[in-house]
RNA sequence: GCCCCCGUGUCCCAACCGGCAGAGGAAGCCGUCUUAAAAACGGCGUGGUGCGGGUUCGAGUCCCGCCGGGGGCACCA
């Protein structure tokens, strides 16, 4: 026997499985999504989507993981009859092309589409479930054509629009950056120190769509990660208050007026001043000739200091008097206007009242000014002027007129609300933090902004007809970052005639956020080719919307708010028949080692191609899978694809020692190993629809070992129930290991693909045990095991309990007091 | 400063609604086979679930407070 193992182990070898199983999985092209089968009604669709790649060299740890869980599922659903869509395709463009072309003096096409075939390729011999027939680039002029084009229907809809404004600026990829690129005050992809510029820019108006982005979470709670939720939920920032409008007196004897949003209007009668954001235009409109300069100055100044020193919690409050005053429209107080970087000029209107005793910033303010503060709630706290602590809880309003005794912050507001809208100088109002997207770049490889410049006409979108509008042919040194997008410099590009009169025109000469590509690409995969529109509604109504997306939690409010807002548009413009793209989101971990994130500073990096080259496809897939839940992260020190190995060839002998012919009825099998592999899929069934992986995975090795022992101690191979285990291995296998599965199948007597072989049914009569054990507790500790009936009834299994010698030694003289029964686990005695 | 998640054997991790704490793997040790080793096969698991309280007949699981780790937000008025 020992001999015979020892030949076998000889021939698993998973680079000849892979070579030789490969082409045949090309030739039979088993995972192609047919859109006939599920308009019949024969197959019910499932969508499954793993996020799409950017092209920067060869795979790494990091896609293995992911597409590795991803395709449990995917082949999962295959399995279970479903006709199931999961596609694949490249987000080819953007900077990292870009920098290499320069770097190389060749076009970023060049190493664009090199780095796609080569992950292409990985991705093929890595074995994935993907349907190759629906590839898509979004640097294709065939795909970027359809983003122009969703680009102007934005645009149609007033959904696209220009405006200068301060942008983030990154001085290193000489780009503007939009508000979610922005992370800690540094360019989320360099790392450079972002800085402000003023620019005139393309933004689109995602604010109008911030109460739907936060209302329509409600259809994926329990379906997204809560922390995904969370995050969109703070980024969107909804917060409710009031606009009070104030007079404001300048300096030429004019009035205008001037509204401030606060989330406090209960506080009005404690402002003590009013601050207005230095850089906002509300600023040197108002500002007093004689403070004029120092006003400059202080703008000067702040513009210098970057978002991370303004990021700084204990920076000193600073600013400038802008020489005017305005009046509190509740008690006619004038109050000092001044002007200072703590607020924000692009939120609320650019303008707060100053109420020091109850909002800390306005107290560090006065503090650093010596302005006055005056308590309007007493709280039981002592006074904030004092103690430069704000308070900001409920208590009892105090100099505040119609507010004095109450003591309820709702109460207050409500009626400081009734108070301000019966004079019209304020209302309810309700704020986002959520800015509009700035998607305009000033970088060469990403799809040009479909608008020609005409000094006659102004902006002129270039008609459907005429798109795409393509890229010119630059490469190298032509596409330096010179603070202008390099389309610039290519005049015999940007000089075109105006697409509405005719005469001279300019192309607009900046590039869209790679994120606009990535926004719909979901939709073009399920209408490859399509030629009248981005896609074909009739498509979406069929795959729409995506089942599962699987991807990292890096993309939390950049990618997944970003596709949120296109399909609520793209709704709203009826080509869609759903609100949300992704119905159900998992965020898998990431694959460090040895306790810290893979890099090259440490040299803890793990190379992919050298782990496939040892363990092979098949073990460094069961690894990532069998490692934790998916989304914990995983850390290559902790696993062990060697232990992989074994196991799968383990379970690939047991296919070769398998004696009976094919098809050979189970029924007649031994009965203790068809009830493990009957529990075992049915375990399974629930584990992989609630995505615990790894789980399945541990039962799948107890059904190994079981089979192993029924094989060598038990019923031998010649019992029909190890074949039917040996099969039911394969076919769980083929969701991780697909050619180890397939291996399996074929020395199993069967024709590929096993991948399609369909899920075992499970027989019901088999996952009834014959007797399971009932453990008995006197005041709940465990003093006997009964093995009864799985249909035990409550009373004969109390009757049994209270029978049993040692329970009634450890009841001895005391009276039963209370029994409970779990019919037919647990039987609990309260005795005293 | 605020919010969220996690803490189970040497390590990675299981444990449905609260019901015998241990499925699976790694490492280690022992055995069978072997001249030997490897491989294969078989065997070996008191840590009571970070700490302290509470609820309950019964708590890893629920509640409260700590400690430790991870993540997010942070002048958004």
């Amino acid at each position: 026997m020992s001999e015979t193992h020892a030949d076998e182990r000889e021939t698993y070898d998973p680079a000849a499985l892979q070579a030789k199983w490969l082409p045949v999985w090309e030739a039979l092209d088993p995972f192609r999504a047919d859109d006939a089968l599920v308009d019949a009604g024969e197959r019910e669709k499932r969508y499954a989507l793993t996020m799409f790649p950017y092209p920067s060299g060869d795979l790494h740890m990091g896609h293995a993981e992911v597409t590795a869980l991803h395709d449990v599922l995917a082949r999962y659903w295959w399995q279970r009859g479903y006709e199931v869509l999961n596609p694949i395709g490249w987000d080819s463009f953007g900077l990292p092309a870009e920098n290499a072309a320069i770097k190389r003096d060749e076009h970023p096409a060049t190493y664009t589409y090199a780095n796609i075939e080569t992950q292409a390729g990985s991705f093929r011999t890595y074995g994935l479930s993907f349907d190759w027939s629906r590839r898509l680039h979004t640097s294709d002029p065939e795909y970027y054509r359809w983003t122009q084009w969703l680009f102007l229907r934005f645009r149609e809809r007033g959904l696209a629009y220009r405006k200068a404004s301060p942008v983030n600026w990154c001085p290193n990829d000489q780009t503007v950056l939009a508000n979610e690129q922005v992370v800690d005050g540094a360019c989320e992809r360099c790392g450079a120190v972002v800085t402000k510029r003023e620019l005139t820019q393309w933004y689109f108006r995602v604010t109008e769509y911030a109460q739907r982005l936060l209302d329509d979470m409600t259809q994926l709670e329990g379906r997204w990660p809560e922390r995904v939720l969370t995050l969109q939920r703070n980024w969107i920032g909804r917060s409710e208050g009031a606009h009070v409008d104030f007079d404001l007196h300048l300096a030429d004897g004019t009035t205008r007026v001037v509204t401030v949003y606060t989330t406090r209007p209960d506080t009005l009668f404690g402002a003590t001043f009013m601050v207005v954001a230095a850089d906002a235009k509300l600023a040197a409109e108002v500002v007093a000739p004689e403070q004029a300069d120092a006003l400059a100055a202080y703008l000067e100044e702040t513009r210098k200091a970057s978002d991370i020193d303004r990021l700084a919690t204990d920076r000193p409050k600073t600013g400038v008097p802008l020489g005017i005053t305005v009046t509190n429209p509740v008690n006619g107080e004038q109050l000092d206007v001044w002007a200072s970087d703590y607020v924000l000029a692009d939120y609320g209107t650019g303008a707060v009242m100053g109420v020091p005793a109850h909002d800390q910033r306005d107290l560090d303010f006065a503090k650093a000014m010596g302005l006055p503060v005056r308590r309007v709630i007493d709280t039981g706290a002592d006074d904030p002027a004092e103690t430069f602590v704000a308070t900001t809880g409920d208590g009892t309003y105090v100099s505040s007129g119609p507010l004095d005794g109450l003591s309820d912050k709702a109460a207050g507001i409500r009626t400081i609300l009734e108070r301000l809208e019966a004079d019209g100088t304020g209302r309810g109002a309700v704020n986002f933090r959520l800015r509009d997207w700035l998607l305009s770049r000033q970088r060469f490889w990403g799809a040009p902004i479909p608008i020609v410049h005409c000094p006659d006409c102004g902006e002129v979108p270039v008609p459907d007809d005429q798109l795409p509008v393509v890229l010119p042919d630059l490469k190298g040194a032509d596409l330096k970052p010179k603070g202008s997008s390099p389309l610039a410099a290519a005049r015999d590009w940007v000089e075109v005639p105006c697409p509405a009169c005719g005469g001279p025109g300019e192309r607009d000469t900046d590039t869209m956020d790679t994120f606009v590509d990535s926004s719909w690409y979901y939709l073009r995969y399920c209408s490859p080719g399509f030629t009248d529109g981005a896609f074909d509604p009739a498509d979406l109504k069929r795959w729409g919307p995506v089942d599962q997306y699987v991807g990292g939690v890096e993309h939390a409010v950049l990618h997944l708010l970003y596709s949120r807002f296109f399909t609520k548009v793209l709704h709203d413009m009826g080509l869609l028949d759903f609100t949300e793209p992704f119905t159900s989101l998992l965020n898998q971990g990431v694959v460090i080692n040895q306790g810290k994130k893979m890099s090259k500073s440490l040299g803890n990096g793990v190379n992919l191609g050298e782990q496939l080259d040892e363990f092979g496809v098949d073990a460094v897939r069961l690894t990532l899978v069998f490692a934790g839940p998916p989304e914990d992260n995983i850390d290559w020190a902790d696993v062990s694809p060697s232990g992989s190995l074994k196991f799968l060839a383990r379970a690939w002998r047991l296919a070769g020692d398998v004696t009976s012919e094919p098809g050979t009825d189970p029924a007649r099998g031994d009965v203790a190993l068809r009830r493990v592999t009957h529990r075992t899929l049915h375990e399974t069934e629930a584990l992989l629809e609630g995505m615990r992986f790894n789980v399945v995975v541990a039962r799948t090795m107890e059904l190994v070992n079981a089979t192993r022992k029924a094989i060598d101690s038990g019923c031998g191979p010649a019992d029909p129930a190890v074949r039917e285990a040996a099969e039911a291995v394969a076919v769980l296998l083929s969701l991780v290991a697909p050619y180890t599965a397939e291996e399996m199948w074929e020395r199993l007597g069967h024709e590929p693909t096993v991948a399609r072989a369909g899920w075992p049914a499970v027989d019901e009569a088999l996952l009834v045990e014959e007797s399971v054990t009932a453990v008995v507790q006197v005041q709940g500790k465990v003093k006997a095991r009964l093995e009864v009936a799985p249909d035990v009834s409550e009373a004969d299994l109390e009757a049994a309990a209270l029978a049993d010698p040692a329970v009634v030694a450890a009841i001895g003289d005391k009276s039963v007091r209370k029994v409970i029964v779990r019919a037919p686990k647990l039987v609990n005695l309260v005795v005293g």
